[in-house]
DNA sequence: TCATTAACACGGG
DNA sequence: CCCGTGTTAATGA
């Protein structure tokens, strides 16, 4: 249907082959399918249900946590290989999303229909180790969140914000409004604003209009 | 002390 | 003009 479509294919048989053993990876292949998301799509809506898996091929996606008065957090990122564990849950559990997901660059996301996973998980020692692995790995990722949100103040948690960007898209250029900055964080953009024109002064970064450039 | 809210001016696209 | 940005003043935790 799209013109690099075995191409892509090619490429998640590579990844999956260094990720899981030859008879998972066929049936990943066949029973899954890959699905392109672009840039500001939401992945998964809060109390969603979820009726597949998706694994992260390529791309960048940032899940949020929303409260019911329009309140967000940003979470983490999620990157290649990666898979949302909150669909994991979903999935075993048959329950709506507590989170929600945020496509931030064009991203291959391989779908895997969820009767399969419980299977896996006796079937494939690589599967088990794979799904573990990744709650492993939110876990912490939450913790660190919580850290930032407990101890930090605002300006390290900015800091680390832009920095946890750079790192996550290899981009230097932020692209993003002191608004949507705000709103990740749940502060107000004058705190945003201030902050930011603060880290501009000791030199950690330029301010442009819709663009912040770190040094 | 530091965050939030409201309000306002500036200016680039 | 519209919207993002920078700032201030008042109020609150």
């Amino acid at each position: 249907m799209i013109e690099d479509y075995p191409i892509v294919i090619e490429n998640v048989k590579k990844e999956f082959d260094l990720l899981f053993e030859p008879g998972l990876v066929k049936e990943l292949l066949e029973v899954g399918h890959l699905k392109k998301i672009k840039a500001g799509q939401v992945m998964l809506e809060l109390g969603q249900r979820v009726s597949s898996m998706p694994i992260v091929i390529s791309g960048t996606v940032r899940i949020f946590r929303d409260d019911d008065e329009g309140n967000e957090l940003f979470l983490y990122y999620l990157n290649k290989n990666d898979v949302c564990a909150m669909s994991l849950t979903c999935c075993i559990k048959n329950r709506p999303s507590e989170v929600r997901a945020i496509v931030e660059t064009d991203s291959d996301i391989w779908m895997v229909p969820l009767p399969m996973m419980e299977e896996w998980i006796t079937k494939y020692a690589s599967w088990r180790a794979y799904v573990f692995d990744s709650y492993n790995h939110r876990f912490e990722e939450l913790l660190e969140s919580i850290n930032s949100i407990a101890f930090m103040k605002m300006d390290q948690r900015l800091l680390k914000y832009l920095l946890d960007k750079q790192q996550n898209s290899g981009s230097f250029i932020i692209n993003e409004t002191h608004q949507e900055i705000a709103k990740a964080l749940n502060t107000s953009r004058v705190v945003v604003s201030r902050l930011l024109k603060q880290l501009e002064r000791e030199e950690k970064i330029e301010l442009h209009r819709n663009r912040i450039e770190i040094l």
